[in-house]
DNA sequence: CCTTGACTTGGAGTGCACTCCAGGTACCAA
DNA sequence: TTGGTACCTGGAGTGCACTCCAAGTCAAGG
């Protein structure tokens, strides 16, 4: 008897609609989710982990498309552990670039507030 | 006779479309573009200045809406700095709590590539 | 004069990631 | 028995930021 969860509770959980969450299993980014005998799904510990991933990528900005992908080669099992870190590896990397990126234009718009706030320090 | 830029010119500089930047005049984020007698459009050095703003906060995320009342400001004039300011600053402290989260997500997919990588190395 | 290439317009189309809806089912509490 | 709440389905709709298109204009080169 493994623990089963809720949509409503996994929906609160990670702060997500229950239409995203269905959403996201038709697209295949989550393996099959189980159902209890009235065909309400039963989302499983391992769904939970699962969706705990999916969520830290798309939160990264993975398309939805890449992380089908991945979804894929979870449902293949342990032997396309080496397409996965492929997969995670090249994400890792393209982050690190967006972040020194956003921390670059950071830099810009900082020189602009200070600018403007020299112009108003000049006025008074 | 200030220099002028032709849209291929603009576009090339920032990487953007001929298409792009006719849509962010079209959004009124630019300031009204001089034209040629042909009608063809020259970009004065303050609207390229303004461009360079407007892509640096869209690279940053700024929503095209928000972008707009920014340079509605911008073509109120001076006495707009302080709100120009607000804008600009909230923009700031939003992408400071973004590159946070970027990082803290980074960690965790970091932590996953290190788990793949121990599985891996087990199962040599 | 004719072609080429860069540009013009208004408007339609695209892709992504949701988000909403109508109509129906399951189960619990009063 | 009647509410109420949580859930189900297939499919349509939304919002954003472009992106594309057809048909036309303009200036320069051969």
């Amino acid at each position: 008897m493994e623990t089963a969860y809720t949509p409503g509770e996994v929906a609160a959980r990670f702060g997500l609609s229950l239409d995203t969450l269905r959403y996201y299993e038709r697209e295949g980014l989550l393996t099959e989710v189980e159902r209890a005998p009235s065909g309400h799904r039963r989302y499983r510990a391992s769904d939970v982990e699962l969706l705990d991933l999916v969520r830290c990528l798309r939160d990264t900005d993975m398309p939805i498309a890449r992380l089908r992908e991945f979804a894929e080669l979870v449902r293949e099992g342990d032997r396309t552990i080496p397409d996965r870190l492929e997969i995670l590896t090249a994400h890792d990397q393209a982050l690190t670039e967006r972040i020194a990126e956003l921390r670059q234009r950071q830099e810009m718009i900082q020189h602009k507030i200070a600018y403007y706030e020299g112009v108003l320090a000049e006025a008074d």
